[in-house]
DNA sequence: CCATGCCCGTCAGCTCGCCGTCAGCACGCG
DNA sequence: CGCGTGCTGACGGCGAGCTGACGGGCATGG
């Protein structure tokens, strides 16, 4: 993704600027409103990541005149204002999601992905198994077109199963991942998983492998 | 445009009415500001022409009511009123602009087209959900329909949620942006405001992920 | 200055979904 | 037939989440 990062603060902006590249997004740098609007007609972005605390103007009527524009590239807007009206204020001028400092990086790189799979011409992953469709994003799956409603252990253990499909996941790694070490189970609980799943989603839909595991009906 | 005259002199809202109408605007024409009041809450308006000397109200105060209810609405105040600090009073009160009395038409109609220009490109954005209809911009809901009523908090939730619909919002992530860090709160705020809002828009609208958080029945 | 009403945080009691446990059964294999 | 492995219905406890009630805060209005 090329992203457009418009930050004055150089140890922030320097910070995400890193962290990003290091997750393959090719980012530019302005720390002026006036520079930041030249590269913006310049350049096709596909996100926008706007300090609105910038000295040489205001963050948003920046974003209204890109909107009143007709531009559409998201805008992620940061700031430092966090009360409810100014976050309101901001989507209002047309930013797509928020981000109050301080803000971790790791949930910046979450929100920047998310707008990106909601902007990218394929939208979200959808794995399609059979009769399912899994979208992990929204954390839906259906069968045969029917929204089909999951608890979280189910969820996970669906998940473990989709990563691969087709494949063998023996039932201690399972184990291991519906339980994390934390608290072993003593009985055969991910056999009652899999049944509990395979009720919802249908008998043929996982199968059993007699002393290794299980897998997904893949094809 | 639809605009919305608010006008109890019915010569002067005739003459008002007739001169827009004429130029392409659709006018609703209210002699009193709780009729006024109603038609706003019902229908999304371009533009509101308010008369401050109405006999059933100060439409100052209603102005301010307006404003307060999150309602950006441009509004143009027609009045008798001439003097500076009345027009700072109507100004600060959320108005856009001010016309005194008496007026040309013309000058209405080409202030009417200033402020269409002035919000034009950029027509305001409605959210389909389920029987909902959400405008951001005017901060209303409408359920199969009829207006609903909603506090800050309410709408707080409901945008944060509709942001993204059908994408399933941590409660941690609502509670941040309803409290932001100012304030946390140390009870179930948030289970208590998805309550609120649930009985107002209907238990199906808002579903609860167990463990993770809400999201809004997209389609 | 008090009355009224709305907003909303807090709390308590309750409901209900989730899920680990267990027991009884099915089935494959030697 | 005996054993091992896996399946599933039933049970029950735990805890997340829901909601009615209460009261403080704030604005409105008389």
């Amino acid at each position: 993704m090329r992203i457009l990062l418009i930050e004055d603060d150089p140890a922030l902006g320097e910070a995400v600027r890193d962290h990003l590249a290091g997750l393959a997004h090719a980012v530019d740098w302005q720390t002026r409103l006036a520079e930041a609007e030249a590269a913006l007609r310049a350049v096709p972005y596909d996100l926008v990541l706007l300090d609105l605390g910038l000295p040489d103007g205001d963050g948003l009527a920046f974003l209204k005149r890109l909107r009143a524009r007709g531009d559409t590239t998201p805008v992620l807007v940061l700031t430092a204002r966090d009360r409810v009206s100014e976050r309101i204020a901001g989507l209002e001028a047309g930013a797509d999601d928020y981000l109050v400092k301080p803000f971790d990086l790791g949930e910046l790189a979450a929100r920047v992905a998310a707008v990106a799979r909601r902007y990218a011409g394929d939208p979200n992953p959808l794995l399609e198994i059979g009769p399912l469709l899994i979208d992990r994003a929204r954390r839906i799956v259906t069968k045969d077109g029917a929204p089909v409603p999951l608890s979280a252990r189910e969820w996970a253990l669906l998940e473990a199963l989709a990563l691969r499909p087709g494949a063998i996941v023996a039932k201690e790694r399972l184990e291991e991942l519906l339980y994390p070490m934390g608290e072993e189970v003593e009985s055969n609980a991910v056999e009652v998983a899999v049944s509990r799943l395979r009720k919802k989603l249908g008998a043929e839909t996982i199968e059993t492998v007699r002393g290794l595991g299980y897998r997904l009906k893949g094809r």
